[in-house]
DNA sequence: AATCAATAGTTACGATTGTAACCAATATAA
DNA sequence: TTATATTGGTTACAATCGTAACTATTGATT
């Protein structure tokens, strides 16, 4: 096929990407479906509940690799939703304490099990053996992350 | 840290998603700085460069996983700079059969180095065995998106 | 204090994206 | 034939995103 030493195929950057987005995909359709939940908006009700505290809008960010703005406005529409409220620091009023309201941690827990339902799914498409493996080599590079992170 | 069963950080869409964004940020850097080139385009260009023929849009796009309109787009940008040139189909004109000019392919060939370089710098900081481990994950689902495939 | 720097978060704006509608060409079928 | 459906590719438009500029608040420096 190819006349030269690359392979597009055995291209790291290019098969995980493939990949992350096959797994994401299938998922998200799901929680769009049912909840009419965005991606970024899915992210930070997953960072608050599973954290199970609450957190600054800047916790989220750091947690989920997602932008500020993209917090921000999931945050936003979190809070139009009534499933999230915002809390001000009596010390220092720039931070916003973010909690679920408890209709924010019952649609947290149905969408664990979602997520749960999902996961296990996927450990039964690739096997057990296969799972793992894509786990160590997933945690190499969380190794990798946090050594070089310059942060996206 | 999380009072029930889910825990997002063992949630594979979301770890794929990281570690996918972490390494393509990486790359990305490489070939914006130097080429000016965006992910789209570096996508069709090595997908046209890589399988060493030419190609139609649509092919670039399944190959890719990338939507119609960001090939056409991306094609489009190609073919501005002079890297690509497309040819009609003479018995059926709604193809066009797209390849790389010799400036592209020299273009490729320099993107393939980089790329290359890149690969074998992810290969020391993951280590040969995690990096297989990593391989022999996303190869299972490789299989898996065969398989289930209504594809992006 | 008064000034300057830094930090949390929002927002205006330009760029990138995907959906849907579109054009053109071919295939199918009446 | 002439409809009708399908397919390759482009484009208009609306939604989403990130950069950069902004507000507000606190910290540091003088």
């Amino acid at each position: 096929m190819a006349r030269d030493g690359f392979e597009l195929e055995n291209f790291l950057p290019y098969r995980l990407n493939r990949a992350a987005e096959f797994v994401a995909l299938r998922f998200a359709a799901q929680y769009k479906a049912r909840y009419q939940l965005t991606r970024p908006e899915w992210r930070t009700l997953a960072a608050l509940g599973s954290s199970g505290r609450s957190m600054t809008a800047t916790e989220i960010g750091a947690h989920s690799t997602m932008h500020k703005t993209k917090v921000s406005r999931a945050v936003f529409s979190l809070e139009q939703r009534r499933w999230l409220k915002r809390e001000e620091d009596g010390r220092d009023r720039r931070f916003e304490h973010l909690a679920l309201t408890p209709a924010g941690e019952q649609a947290y827990k149905e969408l664990t099990e979602l997520a749960s339902r999902y996961q296990a799914e996927l450990l039964s498409m690739l096997g057990t053996e296969d799972m793992s493996a894509l786990s160590t080599g997933l945690r190499a590079i969380e190794r990798a992350m946090r050594k070089s992170a310059p942060e996206a």
